[in-house]
DNA sequence: AAACTTCGTTCTGTTATTCTGGACGTGCCC
DNA sequence: GGGCACGTCCAGAATAACAGAACGAAGTTT
């Protein structure tokens, strides 16, 4: 792993929504290192346009950003088949559907569908990420890793707490992890947010690996009276996902 | 400037909509370089997200573009703000209009609005990057930069010619660029696709440096029978954007 | 109004990193 | 089944990145 870059997404860990600007003082501090391999650093960046500098020597997040989403957004097989999927499950059942792939370890949302009785979760907007240990979706796209590429995760991000549910224990996690892989479902019993739960399916690849996860949440009331239905309801509707690339990819490369 | 992450940028540069998959080779023989240098560079950048893996070793753009794009989404003050006035203007006057912003010495497209009567720019499309010097908001945002700053850009990017009115020559562009600062507009004249022509205005940031451009697109004919009438409404629909973000601020740190 | 702090930026020698070139294993095509 | 091209890994050689201090410019405090 080369040095320079990991610093350079280290530096993009620091933006959010909350926080759109910094100053290479401020970056230099909360990362450890010297005001001046910060500030190398983000005027780097902004000459490849991932961050742009604003007044003041301050630097924003790039407009690169911009077409970055736009080549990820066409160039996605999954992505247009599990929406469209996702829209008709999420008019289905009225609830919150969800789509999230795994990226550097934690769960990114790539795509999110409001049903009719849906509560906003405001965790889970499209390009958020999340530590992947406690969110159903999370569960499935770690369940299908190798162990090393787990522990590797864990090690990295740890196994923060989000509500008293929450697993934090790791022997506890490969277990639940266990229970997903032989069910083929994962569950989130609010460990992420009191009062929400969910549940979710593994969408595969052409090649049969797990590249991206669709799951249902709901407050625990309401997923509590429903919880088979939304079981069978995602776990068949990622299988649908599943099942339609595998024809298109046969459409585009006829044997 | 870095040149692990100058290497970084030209790798990004590599992926488009149609291309939207390289391998290690394949980016090591188009930048010159050994593969084992490209292999690190493009194993890392996945490790931050800025790619990801698939099948086969090779590599897509990442999914942390979707959650760097809403950052710089939902924290540029004057995106919704001229995204609001485009609309407007689009609505009155029928055709596409454009916000576009400097972005590493290229145009980019931040936000566009199709009018009723607007035909497909396939160029412009949102987080599409184009040259500077051949396109109303590029020649806009060019013209408030230092000399210095427009020779570094045109010393990387040069002057390609996309059609016979393409401004090639160094001297001609800033004899237009001193125009467009005089007059407050810039002009496209069927300089980067035939039967084209667009005018563009400078939206000013708080501290009356240009951050943005609008622009009205529209077929050649149709520009030329309303060229007065369109000219002026970008410049009064740009001013009111610049007037509305000083306003804004001004309530949110009232004096 | 003046001194002080804090910030972004630049510079230079020293240090640790990245790069080159080769080898290995794998899958594909001839 | 042999050869080719690919992604990946490894070790020495070359070079870029880093630390620390210094500068000018703002903004803040005295």
């Amino acid at each position: 792993m080369l040095l320079t870059v990991r610093n350079v997404g280290r530096i993009l860990d620091l933006y959010s929504v909350d926080t759109p600007e910094r100053g290479p003082s401020e970056v230099a501090a909360e990362l450890g290192m010297g005001k001046s391999k910060a500030h190398a650093l983000m005027a780097s960046m902004a000459e490849i346009g991932l961050l742009r500098r604003v007044a003041g020597g301050r630097y924003r997040a790039g407009w690169r950003a911009l077409e970055l989403e736009r080549i990820v957004r066409d160039s996605s097989p999954f992505r247009p088949v599990a929406y469209a999927v996702a829209e008709t499950l999420a008019r289905h059942c009225g609830e919150t559907v969800h789509v999230a792939a795994l990226d550097a370890g934690q769960v990114i949302y790539v795509d999110r569908v409001q049903g009719s009785r849906a509560v906003d979760i405001p965790l889970s907007k499209v390009g958020a990420t999340l530590p992947a240990h406690c969110s159903g979706v999370g569960k499935v796209l770690l369940a299908y890793l190798d162990a090393g590429e787990v522990d590797a995760i864990l090690d990295r991000r740890g196994l923060p707490a989000f509500t008293p549910n929450t697993i934090t224990d790791r022997d506890a996690l490969y277990a639940e992890l266990h229970r997903v892989r032989r069910d083929g479902v994962a569950y989130d019993r609010e460990e992420i947010v009191e009062g929400l739960r969910c549940v979710a399916a593994p969408i595969l690849d052409v090649d049969g690996s797990v590249c991206a996860a669709m799951s249902i949440a709901a407050p625990a009331e309401r997923f509590a009276a429903s919880e088979t239905a939304y079981r069978s309801a995602v776990v068949r509707s990622a299988r649908a996902v599943t099942e339609r690339l595998r024809r298109q990819t046969e459409l585009e490369n006829p044997e």
